[in-house]
DNA sequence: CGTTATCTTGACGTACATCAAATGTCGTGG
DNA sequence: CCACGACATTTGATGTACGTCAAGATAACG
């Protein structure tokens, strides 16, 4: 159901220019490059894409890649042999993946909307690492990071109310767009309501009928999809929190 | 409930001998330090103690230091406001604690039996990991694994069933021993059903039962407690990566 | 050896899953 | 532009795994 290699590349190792006008480079790991060595980024890399639901790292596979998203978005996520599936995340542009130490992935991702993005062979990265220590600096924040985020989720799926859990699915999206502002935010939710139950450990239906009690108590409003408008922050921010 | 400083600290800092005599050294990012660059640690570190159930991080304090566990073991926890409680992991003899990069923890932790550790003010850490590179390196390798034990743990609250999960924790406790024999293997449990119950997103009571279940079924033996004697590591090995 | 916390076991309740069907949405081709 | 089919979403009816409540049993402790 999932193995698929990149349908193909577009060869730019020497291609030194690209990382300077790549969109995603104030955003990502690359902003903690000095401009005089993007080139060593450059030659180590190539650049690739995959189509919108198409699976471009494969749990178990050998692990001989660090993938870096320039544009699109896509969902992470581990599988059970019967089917049942955890979204461990979903990452847009600028985020990093591939971070495992280990001989494989320990996740597999796929695109949501068309994603484009470079990679490094997994052997050069550590001599890359050596020669730009900033960078190696930003991973290790990134990761932190990361970190946090995955024990908040673990605080979610162990103990939050569908509700919650809901509540907390949408504040993240604002926060992601702006500093959690006061007044009511519009979010895009680029994945299905399946892709939401699979990252908050809810099926389809629970996740469908949580939103539609938030609508009718007057929390949020469901624009024409996939947009969602939220009409109370601060209290949708006090339910996601377990205050209410 | 859980404010708590440490009871006294054993001064050490002009002491570099300390950190080449350490236990935890072999098992610590320490061992990524040479020798000679062991009084770089030594000088900036303080040691210091926690009984059994006191709180020695308290999660939204400012985090203004890291921590590595030279003795005993904790459990790491984060809290919703009414009390319900996630614990986000169990660390040990050599364990690395306070990678946040925020300004805050991000959990708390609190001694299972008296801990011993050693910290680092969080203002030296920077120019620590400037002259030791070597310690950086590992410190971005324990962030990636515990990134992928994360993940892990979110397949298990997400998806899994409550026998899947207590087999799942099991399994992890035999691997943590040795390399996962095929054979019967004994595992310590120093933590009490309540801990287990909010590590894996159960209740005390269906944790309980469910260890009565297995044993009834003849996957494990209950030894003097707390231990417990795994009889059929294979089997429950597949009803961990839900296969049963 | 009493006191208290932890663990086990049972009876019952519930939040969410499952099953099922209606409705809405989007892409495709006539 | 509209008709059609495939698929996502919503909504309802029912089932169930696990939570809650409660009572003993066992172990830890001074």
């Amino acid at each position: 159901m999932s193995t698929s290699v990149l349908p193909f590349w577009l060869g730019a190792d020497r291609d030194a220019m690209r990382c300077s006008a790549c969109d995603a480079r104030a955003l990502s790991i690359c902003s903690a490059v000095e401009d005089c060595d993007l080139h060593k980024l450059a030659t180590a890399m190539q650049v690739g894409e995959a189509a919108a639901g198409q699976t471009f790292i494969d749990e178990g596979a050998t692990a001989d890649h660090f993938f870096n998203i320039t544009a699109g978005s896509a969902k992470l996520f581990k599988l059970l042999p019967d089917g049942r599936r955890q979204i461990t995340g979903f990452v847009g542009v600028g985020d990093f993946l591939g971070l495992a130490v280990s001989e494989s992935y320990a996740f597999s991702a796929e695109a949501l909307e068309s994603v484009r993005f470079c990679r490094f062979p997994r052997t050069r990265l550590r001599t890359l690492l050596n020669e730009l220590p900033a960078m190696e600096r930003r991973l290790l924040r990134v990761a932190s990071n990361e970190l946090v985020a995955a024990q908040e989720q673990m605080l979610l799926l162990g103990c939050k109310t569908a509700r919650e859990r809901v509540a907390s699915f949408l504040m993240a999206r604002v926060g992601r767009l702006r500093g959690g502002s006061l007044t009511a935010a519009l979010v895009t939710l680029p994945m299905t309501r399946g892709d939401i139950g699979d990252y908050l450990g809810l099926t389809i239906e629970t996740v469908s009928r949580t939103l539609s009690r938030l609508k009718s108590d007057g929390y949020i409003a469901i624009e024409a999809p996939p947009q969602i408008r939220i009409l109370q922050p601060q209290a949708l921010r006090k339910i996601a929190g377990g205050f209410a």
